[in-house]
DNA sequence: CATGAATGAGGCTTCATTCAT
DNA sequence: AATGAATGAAGCCTCATTCAT
C-alpha cells in the first residue's frame, strides 16, 4: 500500500509531509535488512554444509538466499567474509545452546549436561553441526599451516577444557594426563558418535547417546 | 630425481639411437615410467598435506616434481586421479605398516599393537598422516554428499571394526555397545591424540602414546 | 544543503497537506528542484576534479550531495548525461567570467584581458580549472575517436581564436601563421603557466602571471 | 619440422637423445615469446591510444593481439603492469628517438632538435604519441591527486628543462623567468602544435613545423 | 518525488587442461 | 613421451541503473 493518503491520527505536524512515519519506515527497513542477511547467511549455512567451504560459490548462495549476486555484497564485503560471519553465528548459537549447561557446578554433571546439549544442539541444527564438524578439520589444518595464527579455539572446546580441569582437581578424573589430552580425548569421542550418526543417516535423536559417551569416556570399553 | 637411467657405454655416437636391446630398453622405460610416476605422486603428497586439496595446483605440483606441466597429464587424466592415487598410496602404506600388528591374535593386543604401528607411521611419515586426517574430514563430509556412493573405508578403519568385533565376542571388551561404534570411538581417541600432538608441534615421538590411548580407551577417564 | 525550503507557519495540522496555493507550491517546487539539481551538480563537480571521472561513481555523487543515489537519477537519465551536464556548466561559468573581457575593443589588450579573467577564475574556482583541463585532454582524444563528431569547441577557445584572428588581421601578431595554431600556441602556453602553478601546489594567486605569459606569447623566450 | 630424424652433424653424443639442439630450441622459445609480448603491447598500446586507459578491457587487448585472455597473464601480471610497461616502452623509445638531438652541445641547437626528433617521432608513431599526451594529463591529474607521490617526470621534459636552463645561462633565453616555467611553455606549445595536427588529421608531416615552434618560442608572437 | 537496496551485466583474474613443438 | 605456453571456462567482485516502498 503505497499512498494511504489519509492521515487520521497525524501524530506529530512536523513529520506530517512523509507518508509513513519516519521511525516506522525505518524500523521496516531494519526488519527486510535482517530479513535479508538472514537468508543469505541461511543459504551459505546450507551450502557450507553440503558442499564445503571450497565448493560454495558466491552465486550458489545467492541464488540459494532468492537475491541477485550482488545483493550478497551489500551485506558482507566478501566471500570470506560472509563465510566468517557464518561461522560466528555457528559459534554464538553453539555457545547458546551450552549455556545451560554450564551452570551446572558439578564437573562432571556438567560434562555430561554439555555433551547432552551439543547432541540436542546437533538434533536441531543438523547442517550447522556438519559445519562445525568442518571447521574442526580445517582449523586443524590451518594451526599446521600457520602454526603461529590466532587460537580460535571454540567455546565449546573451551567450555570441555576448563570442565576437565576442574574434574581432575577435584579428583573426579584421573590425573595423570594433560587436561588437554583429557578433553581431546572427550572431543574425540563426541565427534566419533557424530559421524557414526552421520553415517547411520542422521535420523534417530542423538541426544539420547549421551550417557554412552560418558559410560565410555568414564568406565572405558572393557568389561565392567 | 626423474632421471636415474644411467646410460651403460654408448659405444658409438652414430648408433646411439640404438644402444640397447629392444627388452631391456623396454624395462628401462618402465623404470623411468616409474620413476615419473612416483616423482609426482610424492610431490603431490607433499603439496596436499601442506597446503590442502583446494591450495594444489597442478602446475606446483609439476613443477615440484621437477617435470613439466603437461607430464603430469600423461601419467594421471587429470587432478582428480592424481590425488586421488595419493590418497590410495596412502592408504596402501598405511596398510602395509599395518600388517605386522595383524598378524597378532589376541584381539586386545591387536588393538594396541595397530594403534602403535598407526602412530610409528605417523612419526615417520607425518605428511602422509595429515593427509590421511585430512581426508578423514573430506570422507565423512563427502559421505554426506552422495550418501550411496562408495563406502571406501579405510584399512585401518575396517582392521579397528573387526578387531573390535572379535574383542567384544571374546569377552574383552564391553559387549553393550554397538562395535561401529566402539572402533569410531577409539578412532576418536586417536585422532584426539594426533591433534593434540600436532599442536604441540609433533616433535615428541608419538609412538610412545599408544598406551595412554589403549588406557584411556580401556579403563576410561575416571580416577581408577 | 537540499532542503533550505522554509515551512511558512503551518496554520493547521489537519490541512497540512494543502498549505500553500497552487501558483506558489509550482513556484517552490521549482526552487526545490533547482536546489537538488544544484547540489547534485556541485557534488559531481567536487568529486570529478578530485578523483577524475572514471573514479567518480553515481553513488559517491549522490552521497556528497546529501541525495539518496536514486535522486540522481531524477534530475540525470544517466551518469553520462551528468557529466556532461557539469561540463557544460563549468563552459558557461567560464563564459561568464570571460564576459567582461569581451567588451575590450582593441584585440592584444583583449587576449590579455581574456587571460586575466581565466586565472582569476582559476583563483576562484580551482576545481572547475581542474574539470576543464583534464576534460581538454579528454576532448583531444575524443577528436581523435570519433574525428567527424561534433566540434564542440569551448567558448575561451574561440575567443582566442577569434581574438587572435583580428589581432592578425590589424597587424598587432604576425601574419605567417595559421591563426588556429597560433591561439592554440597561446592556449598551449596558458595550460603551461596552470600546470606550472598546480604543480607548485597552486597557492599563490595566478592572476599575476597574466602579464607573464603575455610577455613570452608577444616578445618570446630570447633574451630581448 | 619438428622430427628431423637425421642429425648429420651430430656436435655432441651427449646431447643426442634430443631431437632438437637445446639452445636452438631455447633460442625459439625465446624468439616466440618475444613476438607475443610484443604482439600483447602492440595491440594494448593501440587500443590505450584509440580509447584510452579507462576503456581498454583485458579481454580486448587478448584479442587485438589475437591471443586468448589468459595468455596476456602469462606475460604480465595484470592490467596494471601491462599499461605500465606500455608506458615504459613508450618512454624507451621516446629516449631513443631524442639520444641524437642530446648530443647537440649549444642549447638553443639542441632545443631545435629535440623538438624536430620528438615531431619526426611523432610522424611515425602516431599512437605512441597519443598515448603520451594522454599520460601527461594522466599525469598532471595525479599530482593533483598525490601530490607527494614520485615525480616521474618524462625524459624529454627532463632533457627540456635541463636545456632551457643551459641557454638561460648561456644568455640565449631571458633570465628572468623561472626555467621549470620556461620550459613548460615550449612543452606547452609543442602540445599545441601536436593538437593543432591531430585536429587538421594529422597527415601532412609534422617534423616540418619544428622550426615554427622555436620562431614562435623565440621571437613571440608579435609582428617582428 | 525521495529513498536506498536489489539487480545483473561485465570486468579482472586464475588455473585445469590441451597441444604444437 | 616431455615440454611449457596457449586456452577459455568460471569465479569473484563492482557499480550504473531500476524499482518497490
Amino acid at each position: 500500500m503505497p499512498k494511504p493518503a489519509s492521515q487520521p491520527p497525524a501524530p506529530s505536524p512536523a513529520t506530517s509531509s512523509r507518508r509513513t512515519p519516519a521511525r516506522a519506515r525505518g524500523h521496516l527497513r531494519q526488519k527486510l535488512k535482517t530479513a535479508y542477511r538472514d537468508a543469505i547467511l541461511d543459504a551459505a549455512e546450507g551450502l557450507l554444509a553440503r558442499r564445503g567451504f571450497e565448493e560454495t560459490k558466491m552465486s550458489a548462495v545467492a541464488e540459494a538466499a532468492g537475491v541477485a549476486t550482488g545483493t550478497v555484497y551489500n551485506y558482507f564485503t566478501g566471500q570470506e567474509e560472509l563465510f566468517e560471519a557464518v561461522m560466528e553465528r555457528c559459534r554464538d548459537k553453539m555457545a547458546a545452546t551450552l549455556a545451560p549447561a554450564m551452570s551446572e557446578s558439578d564437573p562432571m554433571r556438567r560434562l555430561k549436561a554439555i555433551v547432552t546439549c551439543l547432541f540436542k544442539f546437533v538434533d536441531g541444527h543438523r547442517e550447522l553441526a556438519m559445519i562445525r564438524q568442518r571447521n574442526a578439520a580445517r582449523g586443524s589444518t590451518r594451526l599446521a599451516r600457520h602454526e603461529d595464527e590466532e587460537e580460535a579455539v571454540d567455546h565449546v572446546t573451551k567450555a570441555l577444557i576448563a570442565t576437565v580441569d576442574e574434574a581432575q582437581q577435584s579428583g573426579a578424573l584421573r590425573n595423570d594426563i594433560d587436561p588437554l589430552l583429557l578433553s581431546g580425548s572427550l572431543s574425540g569421542l563426541i565427534e566419533a558418535h557424530f559421524v557414526h550418526w552421520l553415517q547411520r543417516g542422521g535420523d534417530a535423536p542423538l541426544a539420547d547417546q549421551a550417557s554412552n559417551i560418558l559410560k565410555i569416556f568414564q568406565e572405558g570399553a572393557s568389561t565392567p
